[in-house]
DNA sequence: TTATAAAATGTAAGTGCTTACATGTTCTGC
DNA sequence: GCAGAACATGTAAGCACTTACATTTTATAA
């Protein structure tokens, strides 16, 4: 069933079934409600390649995270998809790893099929200067379409980024440790992402104010990873630790069980997304909320303002900042 | 650039690019390679709609889970994405929710864009002869794209389903438990999904065979809803706790920690999938994996097999059942 | 050489839409 | 009753490919 034989049913031209469609004012009352017939009877559907060539769009966002089965990362993609269906628009989901090579290449089987947007979650990037043309493949392209970074650090023509203040947030947090009386405050991370650095920073400015002495250690991202690495070392010494991730943060109350170290008597612990995992042990996580709901949100929301305007010309903000929460629990 | 362009440049007609493009044999080798430097060069892509238009096909796989966010249907989102990844093929996604009415509109919408397959993760179904045509959205789906279910009840032509056995899974959990002496067992589960069906199927079967009594309660997917709905019932009387997913077994973990009661002694808790939340609790918690990555390659795998059987006419196993294991941990 | 088969390449007809522009129809005011 | 405006509809030219079929080139054998 093609408009062809909708317009013949109907008694009308292609054109016209085309502007009922499209819901073009320029067609009598009559006529639509034929044609709107018609289509309802025969189950037409316009087909999307050829709406594509001709308009060079077909209502898809082409969306890449590092790991989808992340649970933070999942949970994006859960606010992104539900936002982005209620206007009708599609996911074309990459899960690009952290390799450079594969998101460039991933990026371009997206672009090929020619997304209206892009989307990026939590895209790494070492940050001030170190190199930045490691980000470039993410500016050229948004030479093609508009680029949407979710906690990521990228900016350029066309690129629109949401982040969390994660590096207030984690001030704040080693603030709190610091109130609480802990002094051997160490942070543990597993990536270089570009919220890692905003951590590190605001984590290096709270202990250094204080007169401590900053400890960072880089670790994996999987709670057994986490325990069973701090267990082969014996020079750790920290009586609290700041984590870049929840998973990471119940690592390290593995350890504590396993060395009969009390949370959060002998140790403190914080982590980062406040996801489910921060429910599950006990005592409960204290954990840092980034508020990805409403990052998502309003991610999206500036999408379609960015459709609206048409072109990458429009005084729609580039920059948008979410504060973070502390959620505190038992583990503080 | 597009292939006059391209074809221009080379020398030759557009159909030769295609046929070069397309890696038809039809091409001396002396124009192939002077064709494809010529591509290179200008870094030519094809149009995909175009493409679509002539072949109905954008090498394109459509995706539906109920819940992107879970932690268990978002690592199935990953290991597919992988896998199909490797063959060129992109994932289209769609959050469904467990409405009907959703899945069925998400459904069309995929079907809309042309995926060459669809993929629904843990599609609900009422089981056996209670109301089928719930599903019968599947099965007209199928008539278009063959239809691959992952641990859901559909079944018909140009349908394959993989699914674990969580009857005899739970099954075998819960004659676990009765040889350690337990005697109260309940099940907690969340939804009326295929898989639920099974593992209630599994857990009565054991129960009755032990000459026990089988009690089932239906709660929330959240850990701290289970725990808040356990705590406000005080006529509970178990001994052990056999969970549809990880999330509701810590949550009766929590429960326990509330009621001052302990992980196994006098509560023994078995959750499912064997998620990172498993290994969050204190003590960990034992879980039923489902070998979900095992079940989505094999997916993959045979999608590919489907593509290349070309047609709904083959002799592709339509059903695949994969064992699942009880891993055993503290909390059991 | 030349007839003939085989291989390589080109031509042109789809594929199903959108939309600028052309044409046809209806309404308005005199 | 009619000119001219306003509105409705149709015509046809893209959009960028694939591929059956036609044609040309090259290889093969007598």
């Amino acid at each position: 069933m093609n408009i062809y034989q909708v317009a013949e049913l109907a008694g009308v031209s292609i054109a016209t079934v085309s502007r009922v469609m499209n819901g073009s004012d320029k067609v009598s009352e009559k006529t639509r409600s034929r044609v709107l017939q018609v289509i309802d009877e025969v189950g037409f559907t316009p087909n999307v390649f050829a709406q594509g060539l001709g308009l060079n769009t077909m209502h898809t966002i082409g969306i890449l995270v590092p790991n989808i089965s992340d649970i933070y990362m999942s949970s994006a993609v859960a606010y992104l998809q539900d936002s982005l269906a209620k206007y009708g628009y599609d996911l074309l989901l990459g899960n690009s790893g952290f390799e450079q090579e594969k998101k460039e290449q991933q990026t371009a089987l997206l672009l090929s099929k020619h997304v209206d947007a892009l989307i990026y979650v939590g895209s790494t990037y070492a940050g001030s200067g170190k190199d930045e043309r490691e980000t470039d493949y993410i500016r050229r392209a948004a030479e093609q379409v508009p680029v949407f970074v979710i906690n990521g650090g990228v900016d350029g023509d066309n690129i629109y980024s949401s982040v969390c203040e994660d590096e207030a947030a984690v001030y704040n947090a080693a603030k709190v440790l610091i109130k609480k009386g802990c002094s051997k405050i160490w942070f543990l991370t597993d990536s270089r992402s570009y919220s890692a650095i905003k951590k590190r920073t605001g984590y290096e400015r709270a202990i250094e104010e204080a007169g401590l002495n900053p400890v960072q250690l880089h670790v994996d991202n999987r709670i057994h990873k986490v325990r069973d690495y701090l267990l082969q070392h014996d020079d750790l010494n920290f009586d609290a630790v700041i984590a870049g991730s929840d998973a990471i943060a119940i690592g390290v109350m593995k350890y504590a069980v396993q060395k009969g170290l009390c949370v959060p008597e002998d140790i403190a612990v914080i982590g980062y997304n406040n996801s489910e995992l921060a429910l599950a042990c006990e005592p409960e996580l204290t954990s840092i909320d980034n508020h990805t709901e409403q990052i998502c949100r309003d991610t999206v929301e500036r999408m379609i303002k960015v459709f609206e305007a048409g072109g990458a010309e429009n005084n729609i903000k580039r920059k948008l900042t979410v504060p973070c929460e502390l959620v505190e629990r038992g583990s503080s």
